[in-house]
RNA sequence: GGGCUCGUGGCUUAGCCAGGAUAUAGCGCCGGAUUUCUAAUCCGGACGUCCCGGGUUCGAAUCCCGGCGAGUCCGCCA
């Protein structure tokens, strides 16, 4: 309703201007502490006419005429401001949407397939907390593209022939594996064994060698010791992601493009086409928009990741409308790289979401060196953590209860901790914080919806449709206003790329019910009241539930 | 050395791309509210050279230039 509300600004404002004789491209409209929507073009109007700025505002504000039934209330001039404010109908009608559309208000104009790849994590070992910041982000943008109606594909794309795969099956015949562990962690234990063993003995990387030589022919053995070694890391890696609620519609291994002859088809075009040449035996693409060339095929005629990724891209071009990937930072200059190729070769080049880092106190991460914090030691701190906190609160449930309702709260508050920052932002991963659940994240929020779930569980029963007229409570008012922007707020999410804003939408959505909550009883409500408070509640209660679910947190009916 | 990103109260952080009204919120600190629809709540208070210096502008946290600091990348690794 809140875009709405802005379109209704935006042509009422041009139809005044147009009235008062003056022109702009802009029209300055921006969200205002002073009122729900404000325009500061009078301003740039003065220096353009000569005029004053509030001589300008109050000659503009004189010609608008506000239709019957608009979602415009009113207009007011604060100085060289045009505040304008929503009506009763905005009001109204928002609670009317909500009741209509239930679980899918919220829902946007989005149109046609998006392919999304994120995680996408070295199978040598366990996620760690820096790989789930991808996965997080990732699968929170899949969700919110979901909600704004786009169908969406999500995909991992499996390193299963790299050099460091190579060193995993190299690993795996020379250390024990221990049958004890799951599985990804004790893939990271024979992997962390064999990088000390060949940094201490450089001369066996030879062996890695011979083994990439032979995994590119595709050698069977060889295929059948990587695949072993991927597989054992993945099947970990799918249940950690699991625990998070996060799913992947499609893995997708990068040896398919070298065994299906995409890469080899990919090359000989590229040479072909003379966009790539021959230096030093090695196939090259001239990059002068960058410090160096780019290396696509070894002079041994081995492939590179990169070589692997240019045929991922074309194939996942071919397959949708819209493709996104979600790295971390240190793939900027290579993603750039990636798409510069595909820009020359007239190939639809993805939107890249970047992560800064997170890095632990003590500096950065490193599977390889075993200096990692894992994300299923994360997770199980976390739950015993969670499951003290539940039990501290609700000391009378009994243990079932208490469990079951931790795990939501737990995970919850984990993807909460990193959906809410922006992802240009580096952090370093701090213990005291990650179980803090005195803060306010995914319990503040899951609490709300708890609340509202009890509210309606003691009436006897919903009401299909109410009056939202006799709501004019402060508190009541502010709670419709925010419901209204749900969908103003998944849109710019899912157009801008930024799930970090539904995360902050959704704190201050729990902020405003809990006002609510606070100031306007329901159940003891007079007559003429209770009814249009226990819609609003149901009203509250759905987008709470919608936009826990768009940030992939459960929504528990009791905590 | 070059590229990219970041720098906002003690700590964490929104706003920056599309410049505007008293700079957002949390943690921590101080004080208040509970015979309740679940206090994982609500209300109030203290705490700021928006890294520094120039510039553009009627107006700069936001744009431009120059510094400083942190992270990251600059492999025929992935």
């Amino acid at each position: 309703m809140f875009i709405k509300f802005k379109h209704a600004v935006e042509s009422t404002l041009k139809s005044a201007l147009d009235t008062a004789g003056y022109s702009t491209d802009n029209l300055y409209i921006e969200e205002s502490a002073h009122s729900d929507l404000a325009s500061s073009l009078s301003f740039r109007l003065a220096s353009e006419y000569k005029q004053s700025p509030m001589i300008i505002a109050d000659t503009i504000a004189s010609k608008i005429t506000i239709p019957e039934n608009s979602l415009i209330d009113r207009v007011e001039v604060a100085g060289a401001y045009i505040n304008f404010f929503v009506s009763e109908t905005f009001l109204n009608n928002t609670i009317y949407e909500i009741f209509k559309k239930q679980g899918s208000y919220g829902a946007g104009h989005g149109k046609g397939k998006v392919i999304i790849e994120h995680t996408s994590a070295n199978p040598n070992g366990p996620l760690h907390v820096g790989h789930i910041r991808n996965s997080v982000i990732g699968d929170t943008l899949a969700r919110i593209l979901k909600k704004v109606g786009y169908e969406v594909e999500v995909q991992y794309y499996a390193n299963d022939m790299g050099r460091q795969i190579a060193i995993v099956a190299w690993a795996l015949d020379r250390f024990e594996f221990n049958q004890q562990k799951k599985t990804d962690h004790a893939i990271a234990d024979v992997y962390i064994q064999a990088n000390q063993e060949l940094r201490d003995n450089p001369d066996l990387s030879l062996q890695i060698d011979n083994m990439m030589q032979k995994i590119e022919l595709g050698d069977e053995e060889m295929v059948k010791r990587f695949d072993r070694a991927t597989n054992l890391a993945i099947a970990g890696i799918t249940s950690t992601l699991k625990r998070m609620n996060i799913h992947h519609d499609r893995f997708v291994y990068e040896s398919r493009f070298v065994k299906g002859g995409d890469v080899a088809d990919f090359l000989r075009e590229l040479e072909e086409s003379g966009l790539a040449e021959t230096i030093d035996g090695a196939l090259t693409v001239p990059m002068p928009e960058f410090d160096k060339d780019l290396v696509i095929r070894r002079s041994n005629n081995t492939s590179l990741y990169v070589t692997r990724d240019l045929a991922y891209h074309r194939w996942k071009a071919e397959r949708c409308d819209r493709v996104i990937d979600v790295l971390g930072a240190d793939h900027k200059l290579i993603s750039s790289q990636l798409c510069y190729v595909l820009r020359v070769c007239g190939i639809k080049e993805p939107e890249i979401v970047i992560f800064e880092f997170v890095s632990l106190p003590e500096g950065s991460m490193s599977t390889r060196a075993g200096k990692f914090i894992s994300a299923d030691d994360l997770l199980d701190q976390v739950n015993t953590q969670a499951l003290a906190e539940v039990t501290k609160r609700r000391p009378k449930t009994d243990e079932d209860f208490r469990k079951r309702i931790s795990l939501p709260v737990g995970i919850g508050a984990v993807r909460y901790d990193i959906v809410k920052i922006s992802p240009e932002k580096a952090t370093t991963f701090d213990w005291e914080s990650a179980l803090d659940f005195d803060k306010l994240g995914a319990p503040f929020i899951q609490y709300s919806h708890a609340r509202a779930c009890s509210i309606l569980k003691k009436t006897s029963g919903v009401p299909d449709s109410i009056d939202p007229s006799v709501l004019t409570g402060e508190a009541e008012i502010a709670l419709v206003k925010e419901l209204a922007r749900f969908s103003h707020v998944t849109n710019a999410a899912a157009s801008n790329l930024k799930p970090h804003i539904v995360a902050i939408y959704a704190r201050k959505l729990a902020e405003s019910f809990n006002q609510f909550y606070r100031m306007s009883p329901v159940l003891s409500a007079p007559d003429d009241l209770l009814e249009a408070r226990i819609g609003l509640v149901e009203c509250a209660r759905i987008v709470l539930a919608s936009v826990l679910d768009v940030l992939g947190i459960d929504a528990p009916e009791s905590m």
